[in-house]
DNA sequence: CGTTTTTGACCAGCGC
DNA sequence: GCGCTGGTCAAAAACG
């Protein structure tokens, strides 16, 4: 955006023309189908705590690039999998263009393993991630299934004619077999030990390089922050209380660090 | 020493 | 057809 997309010329080095990984997503780089966005706030910890946001899952991720996003002040990540080996569940996390607090995480593809923290409780998530990323799972056929499905046709449609690529968002009472959604609302925590959970998982990635330039929000468009606005009257935050509290507290989330 | 993170480069899809 | 942007890879560095 600002610096390695303006000048690259790149004279190209290598005609090296291997298919490198052309034959895995090469078809579907900008064309992924499932994917599920999530959006966690994580209030103040955004300031202190360096972190972009882990308590997403139980499974371990790794980096495996970063880049600067063109409407947003602050960087995505890109994480893989690193739970399994073979597991291609990928996700981006990036933080609000609006709202330093609330993270963007945006799942791709499934885990072909299961949680290596099996969840006794109420197992939000059964062990089942059959499928693999390829798999469409639509033909789940559930009304949830169909839900979310109905969401992301809703994104892709309606998208605004800016860039409001995302529309974070799901159903609030949306827990497909191979996703955690879960929502940190510290408004209605109530729980010390949901957030000392919280605090713990969020111990990772550095401070944003840039910081929200005031001018942005009102020379650019004021429709970013009516649809953030939207985003917190979303009724998910109740709905989800119940359900993020059993994840946070139940249980024990490991989330390798390392 | 092994694993994860960082960073730059490359490639391909999409919009104009 | 060209340029821009996003996504991934790979090498080096950092960390445990």
């Amino acid at each position: 955006m600002d610096t390695d997309a303006s000048a690259s010329p790149q004279p190209e080095s290598e005609p090296s023309s291997e298919l490198k990984s052309s034959d895995t997503q090469t078809s579907k780089k900008r064309k992924m189908v499932e994917k599920t966005v999530v959006a966690v706030r994580i209030g103040e910890n955004v300031g202190k705590l360096k972190n972009e946001g882990l308590p997403s899952d139980f499974w371990s991720w790794r980096k495996y690039g970063q880049k600067p996003i063109k409407g947003s002040p602050y960087p995505r990540g890109y994480y893989k999998c690193s739970t399994s080996k073979g597991c291609s569940a990928k996700k981006q996390v990036e933080r609000c263009r609006t709202d330093a607090s609330t993270l963007i995480i945006t799942y791709t593809s499934a885990h072909n393993h299961p949680c290596p923290t099996t969840i006794t409780t109420n197992s939000p998530q059964q062990p089942k991630e059959s499928e693999s990323e390829t798999t469409q799972d639509l033909s789940a056929t559930s009304k949830e299934e169909d839900l979310e499905h109905n969401i992301e046709e809703e994104q892709r449609g309606n998208k605004p004619n800016d860039e409001e690529k995302f529309l974070y968002l799901q159903s609030p009472i949306r827990c497909s077999q191979d996703l955690i959604i879960e929502q940190e609302d510290p408004f209605k925590l109530n729980t010390e030990k949901s957030h000392e959970r919280i605090d713990l998982l969020l111990e990772e990635e550095e401070e944003p390089l840039y910081y929200e330039p005031v001018k942005n929000l009102s020379a650019s468009k004021n429709e970013e922050l009516d649809f953030f606005d939207e985003l917190e009257e979303l009724p998910m935050s109740s709905s989800f209380l119940p359900f993020t509290r059993s994840i946070f507290s139940d249980e024990r989330i490991p989330v390798a660090p390392s």
